[in-house]
DNA sequence: TACAGTCGGGG
DNA sequence: GTGTACGACTGTA
């Protein structure tokens, strides 16, 4: 009586009484089954409370099937605990509410888990993964997954793809068409204001008629979306935005929180049933890593595709964390939300704390190594078993004995696997199409490896402990120094060393070749995986600008022997420099990339010289268009918190005055103006005055970002050098004019 | 000079 | 349903 299909999983959530799961099959029907599946929770204390609980449990209208258990909480081992099962899934939350304010005294586990990621840990499937299913008039009875998660090059869904983007963000200003594309179909509407409900009507008939599987949007969450749905709902319309009919749209408020020091701002979303919904725009990882990156995302984090596209550092490694936890009988603990946070040792991305960080030497310097450890920290974590629950010696580079903790466990396969991805690399050739398909996967999982490390530290995580980011830096401190000795040992002389890498030197070591016997000294002395990050024709380390005597640790920029430019900390790499500034920066940087050798770099001087000066002069000319001339903040507060008149502060109230709102954590654009309030904030309705542009602030501003680069070129180049060339110079802030020798012979 | 405010890092 | 460092730098008063 059974049936059996195979295809890709789309979508798990919960209904009504059981479990609605969507299978793209391979006949290229999209099928609707369903599945029984009990969730758990479970809670621990004093054997009366539990008993207390069991009873309470019994009267409750949600049915429930109880039973003592022993379970392994990870710091405390084995415990005996109240599981409750629940053969409704959808009212778990509302029963574990209940439970956590009638019981408050309880431990409880489990209790706060998704549910699609309780059903990806059950059946050790994620969304898009290939399976079988053995289904019984619509409800599945087994079902096998055909491949994992840690695959290299997962079998493609053949996804139906609406895309619908309007021509600019409608939160800044009114789009004029819209553009729709299916397949080899693609169309721009004009947007006719006098017609409100034509964009309405044309939408839902292409929703019809392609029944795709995705719709792809830009500012789909906070225009597009709810504008069907209000559109729908005040006439009455009937909109199947999603393909469960029998399910409502779900909606999420904006929001703003803190992450990794910033505020970010998370607009409304848009989630469908039966269809996904992603906004490209309110998409963490669309920009960077595209469709690809999402999929990857939700494939190793087993977050359903909406949530994985929209996801936050944070959920994506305590997701797979708690998959981990659930395929292994680990409870997961279930924290409280702690308001008052204290202030913490805890480090993030960044690392200064625990990492090492050296004073590099100040200046140009020619034929330089950069190496890198591979992956350093969550290699570490790996290698050396650092999870919050196994005890830890001393930092000694010595694996320890015992069986891998949570962290490990969950890291070691992605680890793996990006590895895996990255030698893949190494083997193709550069035009081969899987290429930036492969290179898009590696760089969305370096993110999750990344954050893993800052989580760590996070006292709040369920799998973190001070003890154990701190183990992981000591162990890094050491693996650098062992580095170090390394290339001293080699008589390399150190140039700079910086958290997980290093910059190196010798007399006649001027390919990777040269530096192979160093690579192999420090795996030797490590037992790490090192790489060569590649060897600089010439690198520039530049000094403080408040103290020129005082190096910075990360603000550098160098030309590798291909020709690439690494950049760091300067003035183009900051979201907050013009377009203009950037680009000159950038550009003056390619120009002197053409010079083979540092010792080029003097017959380029004219050629830069020119490009500079090509550049001011549209500036001053007025030539630059003023989007170029834009500069963009994040706002970190709600405007009426501000206590200084900064431009963006300003830019702000302009907004407000004119009607629209800028929420912390969005960016405001402005253009500096001529008196005041010396800003023009970009979004507010209108063309601004060209002539009102304040262009000697901006020249300052070029100049400085030109200087950047070109005093320690010239001061490297220079040397009883005869000529001259006038230059604004920055010197604490004041600028003072100073004349820089040039050979005459340029 | 003091203070307020933004940014980086990864790729 | 995220996890609020720290130093460099810029702008304002």
């Amino acid at each position: 009586m059974s049936e059996t299909f195979t295809g890709w999983l789309f979508d798990v959530y919960p209904n009504e009484t059981n479990l609605t799961l969507w299978l793209i099959g391979e006949d290229g029907q999209r099928h609707r089954l369903s599945q029984d599946f009990s969730v758990s929770v479970y809670a621990s204390g004093p054997f009366p409370r539990l008993r207390q609980l069991w009873k309470w449990l019994e009267e409750q209208p949600v049915q429930v099937s109880l039973a003592r258990q022993e379970r392994k909480d990870v710091f405390r081992g084995m415990a005996p605990v109240l599981a409750v099962a629940v053969a409704q899934p959808a009212r778990l939350d509302e029963l574990f509410r209940a439970m956590i304010s009638k019981f408050p005294d309880l431990t409880y586990y489990d209790g706060d888990i998704s549910i699609p990621l309780r059903h990806a840990a059950a059946f050790d499937v994620f969304p898009l993964a290939r399976c079988t299913v053995e289904v019984q008039g619509e409800k599945v009875v087994k079902i096998s997954p055909l491949n994992t998660p840690w695959d290299l090059e997962p079998e493609a869904a053949p996804l139906r793809i609406l895309t619908i983007e309007p021509d600019c963000d409608p939160a800044r200003g009114t789009p004029k068409t819209i553009t729709i594309a299916f397949e080899r179909n693609n169309y721009t509407l004009p947007i006719n204001p006098d017609k409100k409900a034509s964009l309405f009507w044309t939408v839902r008939a292409d929703i019809k008629r392609f029944d795709p599987d995705l719709i792809l949007t830009s500012w789909g969450d906070t225009w597009l979306m709810p504008y069907m749905v209000k559109t729908a709902q005040e006439n009455a319309y009937d909109l199947p935005l999603n393909r469960d009919e029998g399910q409502a749209v779900v909606e999420r408020k904006e929001h703003t929180y803190f992450s990794y020091g910033q505020i970010v701002y998370r607009g409304q979303q848009v989630h469908l049933r039966g269809r996904w919904h992603i906004d490209r725009e309110n998409a963490m990882l669309w920009k960077d890593y595209g469709l690809t990156g999402v999929l990857e995302m939700a494939r190793v984090t087993r977050q359903p595709a909406q949530e994985a596209a929209r996801l936050s550092p944070g959920t994506g490694i305590s997701s797979m964390q708690f998959v981990t936890a659930l395929q292994n009988k680990i409870l997961i603990p279930w924290h409280k939300h702690q308001a008052e946070t204290p202030k913490t040792a805890m480090e993030l991305l960044r690392s200064d704390m625990g990492g090492i960080v050296y004073q590099p030497t100040i200046g140009l310097h020619r034929e330089v190594g950069g190496i890198d450890f591979v992956s350093m920290y969550p290699g570490m974590m790996v290698k050396y078993n650092i999870s919050p629950e196994v005890p830890r010696a001393a930092a000694d580079l010595e694996p320890a004995p015992s069986d891998p903790g949570i962290v490990p466990l969950t890291l070691a396969p992605l680890l793996k696997k990006r590895l895996a991805l990255k030698s893949a690399l190494l083997t193709l050739s550069k035009f081969d199409c899987r290429r930036p398909v492969i290179q898009t996967m590696a760089s969305a999982e370096k993110w999750l490896l990344v954050t893993c490390f800052g989580y760590l530290g996070y006292k709040n995580a369920r799998f973190g402990r001070i003890e154990a980011h701190e183990a992981v830096t000591a162990y890094g401190r050491e693996a650098l120094l062992r580095a170090k000795e390394a290339a001293e040992a080699l008589d390399f002389e150190i140039l700079h060393m910086y958290v997980d890498g290093l910059w190196v030197r010798k007399a006649g070591c001027k390919t990777p070749a040269d530096f192979e016997a160093l690579l192999s000294e420090i795996t030797e002395r490590t037992g790490l995986p090192i790489s060569l990050d590649g060897v600089y024709r010439w690198v520039v380390f530049l000094p403080s600008r408040v103290n020129e005597a005082v190096p910075v640790p990360n603000r550098y920029f160098g030309v590798f022997q291909d020709g690439t430019l690494k950049v760091r900390g300067i003035e183009a790499r900051r979201r907050d420099t013009a377009p203009f500034i950037a680009e000159t920066q950038m550009g003056l940087l390619e120009l002197l990339a053409k010079a083979p050798e540092a010792d080029g770099l003097k017959d380029l001087l004219p050629k830069a010289q020119a490009f500079v000066d090509k550049h001011l002069t549209a500036l001053r000319k007025g030539q630059v268009p003023l989007e170029k001339l834009l500069v963009s903040q994040r706002l970190t507060r709600e405007v009426g918190e501000y206590s200084s008149p900064s431009p963006a502060a300003r830019a702000v109230k302009q907004l407000q005055v004119a009607g629209r709102t800028v929420r912390p954590g969005q960016r405001v654009r402005f253009l500096f103006t001529l008196g005041r309030p010396g800003v023009h904030a970009w979004d507010v309705p209108g063309e601004p005055d060209r002539r009102c542009i304040d262009l000697h602030r901006y020249a300052i501003l070029f100049e400085r970002a030109v200087e950047t680069v070109m005093a320690p070129i010239r001061q490297s180049v220079a040397g009883g050098a005869e000529g001259e060339c006038l230059y604004l110079f920055p010197v604490n802030k004041a600028w003072r004019e100073v004349k820089v020798e040039i050979a005459e012979d340029l």
